[in-house]
DNA sequence: TGAGAGGGAA
DNA sequence: CTAGATCCCTCTCA
């Protein structure tokens, strides 16, 4: 865990020659390369350990049977330094688990990658010109040089500092991440209306709730005591954590009046609910800014699409005035992973509003981290899954993958189709239906959700064994029903699209059957997962199967699927088809 | 007035 | 890149 609010300089000498006596153990269970690679023994007693570690400064690549590969990137390492790691505690965590010496390339790298986070920063001065300094003026120098950076500066006010164009706030932190420099954004912010807003956690209110730890921690790491260090970024917390409460938190800190950006209008209508059962706001202080209506008030829920809506592609975006409509002191942005393109373009424009991010899986299949990290802001803090599990704020959870073969009758066109296709006919194996058939039976009373990515490979499914199938063009009251019945206990079976992934009015399972999904997308595997991680009232452990056509592009993105889990922890065992049946 | 279908966008 | 879901707007129909 992240420790809160705890942001000190870090201006430790680089220093690459190994300290003390630290020998070689082989005993450990890593292994450092000079390439940023980092091999890590999955079988061995400490490897839960290195996990933790590795999952502060590093990004899982590859995650085999029994080693796993990390890299140390640049972003890793800067997320690290802002969340207040210094390369002393990740070199201290290497040597302390790596089986050789650190290699001096690695050394020097880590101590350059975390330095260069804050050897840049953006300040307002007193006369309100916005400045760009370093103590290095050989930086300075460097950095102006770069054609897409000059592009945003003034004149250079002395050979350490030099003038930003005020409206260039968030592009020059862009450009300049870009090319390899984070930028530490100590510039400020506009307070913005204010707005009496109080959380109902007084006793004495029969509404009242408690904040869990975590979440209260997280608010200081995002808020920093009103630090300009603070007041932007990321907190990224698992489904089912409570990141609503931590955006609540922060509202009720700062107190000003607030825009809460959402993926879908459920989410928005859901906002609404926390907001009035939670806070002090009521009705009239909470605004919805959708297709629907077009109300503006202190606290005003509004969806990604209606920002990005314009008649035709030429065309100017007609709502993001909605930006500068009121005095906005935060802008909240929920599910940033989702974030689209030109949100990223307008987020540019707005760096003296605080920002905060919320999201459970902060990858984005598109690589537009960077943008994440210099528009919204670093992560601030986050919490690996196991940990939440072991607190029991989230149910234990299994990974079983189900190898299949494809049936001898598809070889052929399987051969020779393209990828698309032959993604499609892997995916919908029809072999995959006799595997559900068998793990239904092991589950007889269990709440199972059959998720997949094609339709008609589900319409197939939900006719064969007449189970309810929900897709995009259910439409909303039959998709209620349906909610209701397997809430209750009714229905026990239920087939579902991608619709999975957004609907967050779905009910919890406790066991999921993936039976094909979108590519690689490691966020759509986490969101699934997350569909079975709420507690069992019997404390009970939630399964998620996957199943998979053994050596095809199938299993190929299976692979990258699970990454973020496997980052996470969670193991995914993998078994044949003989397995089940058994 | 509201529901529902269809087109376009990202 | 794929396939699918969503959303926004507009139009039609009762």
């Amino acid at each position: 865990m992240r420790m809160p609010g705890t942001h000190e300089r870090r201006r430790a000498p680089c220093r690459t020659e190994p300290r003390g006596i630290s020998l070689p153990d082989l005993n450990n269970p890593l292994i450092v390369q000079s390439d940023r690679t980092i091999l890590v023994e999955v079988d061995h007693p400490r490897y839960e350990d290195a996990r933790d570690a590795l999952a502060r400064f590093a990004e899982l690549e590859k995650s085999p049977e029994h080693i796993h590969v990390y890299r140390l990137s640049p972003l890793s390492l800067w997320n690290a330094a802002s969340a207040g790691m210094n390369a002393d505690g990740v070199l201290e965590s290497l040597e302390n688990l790596s089986k050789y010496e650190i290699p001096q390339n690695i050394r020097r790298e880590i101590y350059d990658f975390i330095e260069r986070y804050g050897q840049l920063r953006l300040l307002k001065e007193d006369d309100g010109k916005l400045i760009l300094e370093s103590d290095d003026p050989a930086l300075i120098a460097e950095v102006s040089g770069l054609p897409s950076v000059k592009q945003f500066l003034a004149q250079p006010l002395d050979e350490r500092r030099v003038q930003v164009g005020d409206r260039f706030r968030g592009h020059i932190k862009q450009a300049l991440i870009k090319v390899g420099f984070p930028v530490e954004d100590l510039a400020g912010y506009v307070e913005g209306a204010p707005l009496e807003i109080n959380l109902r956690t007084a006793s004495d209110d029969r509404k009242s709730f408690t904040m869990r730890d975590y979440q209260q921690d997280a608010v200081g790491a995002f808020h920093m005591n009103g630090e300009p260090q603070g007041g932007n970024g990321v907190i990224v917390l698992p489904c089912g954590a409570g990141k609503t409460i931590v955006a609540l938190g922060a509202m009720a800190v700062l107190k000003c009046h607030t825009l809460v950006l959402t993926a879908n209008t459920v989410a928005l209508r859901q906002w609404r609910e926390e907001l009035i059962e939670k806070t002090s706001l009521s009705e009239e202080h909470i605004g919805e800014y959708s297709g629907e209506t077009k109300q503006i008030r202190p606290v005003t829920l509004a969806t990604y699409q209606i920002l990005t809506y314009r008649k035709s592609k030429g065309d100017e975006f007609e709502h993001f005035g909605l930006f500068d409509q009121k005095g906005w002191g935060l802008i909240i942005y929920d599910e940033v992973h989702l974030l689209p393109a030109p949100v990223f373009r307008y987020t540019a424009e707005i760096q003296a509003r605080r920002r905060l991010g919320l999201t459970a899986t902060l990858v984005r299949e598109d690589g537009r981290e960077d943008d994440v990290f210099s528009l919204i802001g670093p992560r601030r803090y986050d919490m690996p899954w196991k940990l939440l599990e072991r607190q029991g704020w989230i149910a234990e959870a299994y990974c079983r993958e189900i190898r299949i073969d494809l049936p001898e009758a598809r070889r052929m066109s399987y051969a020779v189709a393209n990828r698309r296709d032959k993604f499609r006919i892997a995916s919908e194996n029809s072999r995959k239906t006799e595997i559900i058939r068998a793990l239904l039976e092991q589950h007889p009373s269990d709440q199972v959700l059959i998720i997949g990515l094609y339709v008609r490979q589900l319409k197939q499914i939900a006719a064969l064994f007449d189970f309810p199938l929900i897709t995009g063009s259910t439409p909303l009251q039959a998709r209620l029903d349906l909610y209701t019945r397997f809430r209750n206990g009714e229905l026990k079976r239920l087939v579902v699209s991608k619709v999975a992934n957004f609907a967050i009015d779905l009910p919890d399972a406790n066991v999921a059957i993936q039976i094909s999904g979108t590519f690689g997308s490691r966020q759509e595997e986490a969101q699934r997962l997350g569909r079975i991680l709420r507690p069992k009232a019997d404390g009970s452990a939630a399964i998620f199967y996957s199943l998979i056509t053994r050596n095809t592009l199938d299993q190929d993105y299976a692979v990258n699927r699970q990454l973020f889990l496997t980052e996470q922890g969670y193991q995914y065992t993998i078994h044949d088809v003989s397995e089940v049946r058994a």
